[in-house]
DNA sequence: TTTCATTGATTGACCAGTCAATTAAAAATA
DNA sequence: TATTTTTAATTGACTGGTCAATCAATGAAA
């Protein structure tokens, strides 16, 4: 075993298991030593390093968090209209990376956490309002502002409830038809207006 | 303390506490001691008349889906017309008796539940099921039935995606305004159809 | 005197978190 | 260079607490 900065390797390989025993349990109901296990670490070194489970689990979220940050601003970049801006973000949220059933399944855990969870409903708040801010930044050059805000929360309401419906249906996750049903609510506005 | 049937009193009982508590912890993560609690009796006796927590958590799912079916059933009766009928489902799932704390706090908790837990899945299905064609039998003759699916899926995307993001907010949940999201998603789409 | 209602006490499992002990690399010192 | 010392990494074993589930015992109506 080498000595030299161990920490960040540990820190990442704990994360990306408990994502993992979240994704294979679906639920935030893992023990510290299954997660530990999946990293191949004893549990106890897992609590060194994070000090206790609650704060491992933050840092999934906030992890999971700033990977779909990082997606999500990779996908803007690549947008010259408004309007591809908007169908990006959708994609982003519906992209085989993002619409996977662990991290699915973290996601809606840290929902139900952030009901009691201070801290997890912190970090929720910053993926909502980032949310809907990057729509707005192509929604308001489409529709009047009153109708973009309207629109920003529809998209947004659909992601998540195509998320949480994704426990319905079992085998693969269908993320082309349900962005399918939020594309065609953004054109059907779109037309609209332009009527 | 009366002798004569008492059991379909506790049950009840038992089930009504066991929604408040799941509204108080926000997460499925309650003791039978506590539900017991509320409910005014001992833990031996909650598991005297459900056998085990998890077949009192799924009479519990089962008598929220029966109150949901109940409701829908009577606001579909008032409705005259197809259009009618869409709104009137829509209005009874954010109506004041289904869009509150404790329920949305248990309906969350068991979508994550199903992920583990067959049979809670089967009854979510149930759940949607009825709600896909409940919102079917008005939009059939308003769209399409391609596009009347797709607003199907869409309606039902959008109303447990309002009730997830529920726990984003704090204080009084906000129904009136995820309805008129919905509702103008809805007349967005006739008005298309119409042109 | 049978049958239903009810509970206190107990058991057994599970689990987060702690800690003292071990290894080995790295840094400091001779 | 050879040594001692410090520091980081790591774990097995343990503790305290929690909780679902069981059961034998009590009460009280029919």
């Amino acid at each position: 075993m080498p000595k030299v900065g161990m920490e960040p390797l540990r820190r990442k390989a704990l994360i990306d298991a408990t994502i993992s025993a979240i994704g294979e349990r679906g639920s935030l109901d893992v023990t510290m030593s299954d997660i530990a296990g999946r990293a191949g670490v004893s549990s106890a070194l897992a609590h060194h390093y994070f000090g206790a489970k609650d704060e491992l689990l933050q840092a999934t979220m906030r992890h999971l968090l700033s990977e779909l940050g990082a997606d999500a601003r990779t996908a803007l970049r690549a947008a010259a209209t408004p309007h591809q801006r908007v169908l990006a973000l959708i994609a982003v949220n519906f992209s085989d990376k993002q619409f996977q059933a662990g991290t699915i399944a973290a996601w809606l855990a840290f929902y139900v956490e952030a009901q009691k969870s201070p801290a997890m409903r912190r970090l929720l708040r910053i993926y909502a309002r980032r949310l809907h801010s990057n729509l707005m930044s192509g929604l308001v050059r489409l529709l009047p502002r009153a109708e973009a805000e309207r629109v920003a929360e529809g998209i947004a309401a659909l992601i998540d409830g195509f998320y949480i419906r994704r426990a319905l249906k079992d085998g693969a996750p269908n993320a082309a038809s349900a962005a399918a049903v939020i594309e065609d609510y953004l054109e059907t506005k779109l037309v609209q207006q332009k009527a």
